[in-house]
DNA sequence: ATTGTATGTCCAA
DNA sequence: TGGACCTACAATG
């Protein structure tokens, strides 16, 4: 589901089945219908992610400009297309496949230039080779947010979103209310390594898996508790479910109208 | 069949 | 700060 790994696979994905050739556009659903018209039949140059954002590029002038928010979902499958079924946002159709994109936030066609500037209010994305994880650095250190508000805001880091937020704070033992700038920077270079690999492995597998092999319940006979996630975590929605490290409850609370999820054990407050 | 909930973001009040 | 967005899936009946 739509955190920032699940944007690079779709533009992977898309870059392969769409890029280079002519595809047909269209919005069933009537939402992006004019933009759709002015695309139809234009070849689909480049796909690419930042953070939870999707860019594709048609020529040098045009970019569609996608965002999943909550429940957008993206479905590629090999022609023929079917009827269009209900709200269908964008239908893309290639040579072999088409895709389907339902619910997003945003499906908007934009100009380069506004592409740049969206992408300038972005924070380092781990899953981008360009990125420079000093400047979230520079960030972190020297705010005094939590750490659960510095991971989740996009200005700071982008594609972070709430599971890999609760999840590399578990992993490296931090309080979620610890203010960046009480942060050494040897472990924000630590979590920055560990970003970029879980990242990595959850746009390879499309799920988000973070239990190292020795913590895995099912290597402890105990049941596999996949989450709507679709990976093994170690406190992302279990809430009083015993930590799979040290056996004490996992807490939850909200948090700027988000859920925080943190075992109080493994990730003790200093105050 | 129906209800509840979610991995995100924006905007009006 | 609360609602809108309006999909997918799990849980419930």
């Amino acid at each position: 589901m739509p955190e920032g790994h699940t944007l690079h696979r779709l533009a992977r994905l898309h870059q392969k089945l769409f890029a280079r050739r002519p595809v047909g556009v269209s919005s069933p659903q009537g939402r992006f219908a004019e933009s759709a018209a002015l695309l139809d039949g234009a070849v689909l140059t480049r796909a690419e992610a930042h953070g939870k954002h999707l860019f594709h590029r048609y020529g040098r002038d045009r970019v569609v400009h996608v965002h999943l928010g909550l429940y957008g979902t993206f479905v590629e499958h090999p022609l023929p297309a079917p009827e269009p079924v209900g709200q269908l946002r964008m239908r893309l159709v290639g040579e072999t496949h088409y895709a389907d994109l339902r619910g997003p936030t945003a499906c908007e066609l934009i100009t380069p230039a506004e592409a740049r500037a969206l992408r300038a209010r972005l924070g380092e994305d781990p899953l981008r080779p360009d990125a420079e994880p000093e400047r979230v650095w520079e960030r972190v250190s020297r705010s005094r947010s939590p750490l659960a508000t510095l991971l989740m805001d996009q200005k700071v880091l982008a594609g972070v979103g709430n599971v890999y937020r609760a999840e590399l704070l578990f992993r490296h033992g931090l309080d979620p209310q610890l203010p960046g700038r009480e942060l050494d920077r040897a472990t924000w270079d630590a979590m920055w390594a560990d970003l970029v690999v879980l990242m990595r492995d959850g746009v390879r597998r499309n799920r988000i898996d973070t239990v190292a092999p020795e913590h895995d319940p099912r290597r402890r006979g105990q049941a596999a508790r996949r989450d709507r996630h679709g990976g093994e975590v170690y406190v992302y929605r279990r809430a009083g479910l015993p930590c799979l490290v040290c056996g004490t409850g996992v807490r939850h609370r909200e948090h700027a109208a988000r859920n925080l999820f943190w075992c109080p054990a493994c990730q003790p407050s200093r105050g």
